[in-house]
DNA sequence: ACTACCCGCGAAACCGCTTTCACGGCTTCT
DNA sequence: AGAAGCCGTGAAAGCGGTTTCGCGGGTAGT
C-alpha cells in the first residue's frame, strides 16, 4: 500500500499537460493563468490527492507558514488556564489560514538567548508574545521586520499592534458597581504590578474613586500577584488597616476567592459586611459562596483576535491594536 | 545593518577550507572527519556565527525538528489548565532537544480529516496527542510509521506508547481513605466514561469496594463528565437516592468542588456528616472550603514523559509506556 | 502594413542543506 | 610485490517547490 509516494509537481504538471511553473501559478492563487489550464491543473491535484509539501514550499519562498506563540518565563504562566484559551483561539485562527502554530514555553530573557535566534532566524513567519514582562526583546525583533503581536498592553509605548482587555473598563466598571451598591470603603488588592494589566485595573479603580470626589486612604491599596495566597494575605492586612472596609476589589478571581475565604475565617459576612468583586470571570469566579460578581473578559475573542492581528499584517495590511471589552456579572459576592 | 543576510555552508565551507559536504558532516556529528578539519569548521561556524537553516535542512533530509501536539476537540478541552501544564512540559522537554512543538488544537474527528493529511505529509516528525476519543486516527497513523505517543492510556490495546497517570491507583487510595476514616456508605461521582481515565478511578473505586467484601449498592455509582455542574446534580442525585451516604469520591476535583456547594446548600457538614475526596489536586481545590482532599497527580511530570518518550522513539529506541504516581492528599473534606 | 507592447507560459536557476558516489591514498593480506 | 579493502573527502545530484527571464503570439497604435 505503498505505491504512492505522495505526487509532486512534475506529477501534476505531467497529467496536466502544464508546466511546473504554472502548476505553481495556480496553486498561490496567481490570476493570470488562463482559466482552463487552471481547471486542468485542479483536476489532476484532486485526481492525485496533491498536498504540497510546506517545507519545499518554505524553502524556496522563505515563508514557513509558522507562527510561533511565545510564552515567556514557564509552568507558572501556561498553567493558567487563561492563556491555554487564548492560545487555542490564536491556533484555531491561525489554522484556518493555512498557517501552524508553534508553542515556545521559555524564559524569552533578554534580546538575546535561544528565543530571540530562533525568531531571527527566519524559521516562523512572526511570533505572538503572551505575558512579557519586558519589552527588550520585542524592541529588538522589531528591527528584523518580523510581524509580531502582543498580547496584553507592552509596557512602553512600542509601534507594535496588540490585543487586550479593557482592564481600565473593567476595573472602574467594578468598583463603580461597588460603590453603587453602597460601600463606603473600597479596597483593592492589585496583581502582580510589573504587568500593564495590573497597573491599568489599578487606574480604573482610581478613576472611579476619583470621580466620586475621593482618594483612597492609605492601606487601601494593596499589592498583590494574582496568586490565592497574596488574595489572602492583603485581605489580612486590609481588615487590619481598616476594619471597617465594605468592599473589596481583587484585581482577578483567584484573589477575589481567597479574599472571600479569609473574610469568612474572620467571621464578616460576604456580601452582607464586605462585598467582593474579581475579575477574570474564571471558572473558580462559580465554586466560591457566595459566587463572585467579577468582570467577565472574553479571553476567547482575544486569542482570535491576536490570530487576525498576525494574519493582517503577513497580508501587508495596516492594523490597529485591539481592545475587547468586558462585562460586569452579578453574583453573590457584591 | 544588513550586511550579513546569514551564511551558508558555502561560506563556512570557503572560510574553513573544506567542502561543504564536511561542514555538513561536523554540523550532523558524523564522527569519521578528521578532528584538525572539524575543528576549522566550529571555528569557521562561531567567527560568523552561523546558524542551521532548519527549513533547508529539513528538505533535504526528511526530518523537520517539529513534532506536532494533537489536542482533540476543542476550548474545552485546553481551557483545563491541566493540558496546559502537560503541553509546557512537554514543549520544554523537546525543546531541549533541538525540537519544536506545533500545536494542532482540531477536532481530530476520523482516520481522514485535516489533522489526519498534516500527520501524514511528513512535515512533522512525531505526534503526541491528547485526550483521544477514539483511536481510529493513532490506529491509522501506525501503518506509517509516524512515531506516536498517547497521552492518557488509549482505548484498545494499540501497541503505541503512552503516558498516564496512575488513576487506578489514586481512586483505590481515595476510596481506601474514605474507608479507614469511616465511611460506610460511599458513592463516586465518574467523570465522562468516554474517557479512559474515568473508567480506571472507577476500577480503583471498586477494587477497595471488593476489598471490604461488599459490592456497592445501585444509585451509588453515578456518571458524571467532569464538569462542575455534573458535580452537582450527581450529588443531588446521590442525595436523594441514598441520603445516608456519607463519602463522595469524585473523579476530579471540580465536580468534588461542586459536591461540596450541594452538600453543604442542603445542610449537610463536610467532612463531619459527609467525606468527599476528589481527584487531580487542581487550584481549586485550595479554595474550597473546607478544602479539598484530593489525589495529587504530577501534571508536570506526566508532560516531561511524553517528551521524552517521544525523543527515545525518535533516537530509534524502544520504549515502554509510562505511569506516574499519585499522592493522597488530605485537606479538610476528608 | 510595420513597429511597439503586453500577456500567458515554459525553461531553468535557485533556496540551503543532505547524501550518494567515486576517487586517491593507505594499510593489510597473500 | 600485487590485489584487495578501507577511509576520509569532495563533486555533484537531489529534496520539492518558487521565481526570474525571455520567448512567441496577439493586440494596439500610427
Amino acid at each position: 500500500m505503498v505505491p504512492n509516494p505522495r505526487p509532486t509537481y512534475t506529477v501534476i504538471a505531467k497529467t496536466a499537460g502544464v508546466s511546473e511553473a504554472t502548476v505553481s501559478r495556480v496553486l498561490n492563487g496567481d490570476e493570470s493563468v488562463h482559466p482552463d489550464r487552471a481547471k486542468r491543473v485542479h483536476e489532476a491535484v484532486d485526481k492525485l490527492g496533491y498536498r504540497k509539501n510546506r517545507v519545499a514550499s518554505a524553502l524556496a519562498s522563505g515563508r514557513s507558514g509558522l507562527i510561533a506563540v511565545v510564552i515567556d518565563d514557564d509552568l507558572s504562566v501556561f498553567s493558567d488556564p487563561f492563556w491555554g484559551t487564548v492560545t487555542s483561539g490564536v491556533s484555531r485562527i491561525l489554522s484556518e489560514n493555512g498557517i501552524h502554530t508553534v508553542l515556545m514555553v521559555s524564559p524569552v530573557g533578554s534580546a538575546d538567548g535561544g528565543v530571540a535566534h530562533y525568531l531571527k532566524s527566519g524559521e516562523v513567519d512572526g511570533a505572538i508574545f503572551f505575558v512579557l514582562h519586558s519589552d527588550a526583546l520585542v524592541n529588538n525583533l522589531k528591527k528584523t521586520g518580523l510581524p509580531m503581536v502582543i498580547a496584553g498592553t507592552p509596557h512602553s509605548s512600542l509601534d507594535i499592534p496588540f490585543v487586550d482587555t479593557d482592564n481600565f473598563g473593567g476595573a472602574y466598571a467594578a468598583t463603580k458597581h461597588l460603590i453603587n451598591v453602597g460601600c463606603k470603603k473600597i479596597g483593592i488588592i492589585t496583581g502582580d504590578i510589573g504587568t500593564t494589566a495590573a497597573k491599568q485595573r489599578l487606574d480604573g479603580y482610581l478613576q472611579a474613586f476619583r470621580e466620586t470626589g475621593g482618594v483612597p486612604a492609605k492601606g487601601l491599596i494593596c499589592e498583590g500577584d494574582y496568586s490565592l495566597e497574596s488574595g489572602m494575605e492583603n485581605t489580612r492586612k486590609l481588615l487590619r488597616d481598616h476594619p471597617d472596609v465594605d468592599g473589596i476589589f481583587a484585581s482577578n478571581d483567584l484573589m477575589a476567592a481567597g479574599a472571600v475565604t479569609v473574610l469568612q475565617d474572620m467571621g464578616k459576612l460576604v456580601p452582607e459586611d464586605v462585598k467582593v468583586v474579581g475579575f477574570d470571570d474564571a471558572l473558580i469566579a462559580q465554586t466560591t459562596r457566595p459566587a463572585l460578581t467579577t468582570i467577565r473578559q472574553d479571553v476567547v475573542a482575544l486569542g482570535e483576535a491576536a490570530g487576525r492581528l498576525m494574519i493582517s499584517q503577513l497580508d501587508g495590511e495596516d492594523v490597529q491594536p485591539f481592545i475587547t471589552t468586558t462585562e460586569l456579572i452579578i453574583r453573590g459576592s457584591a
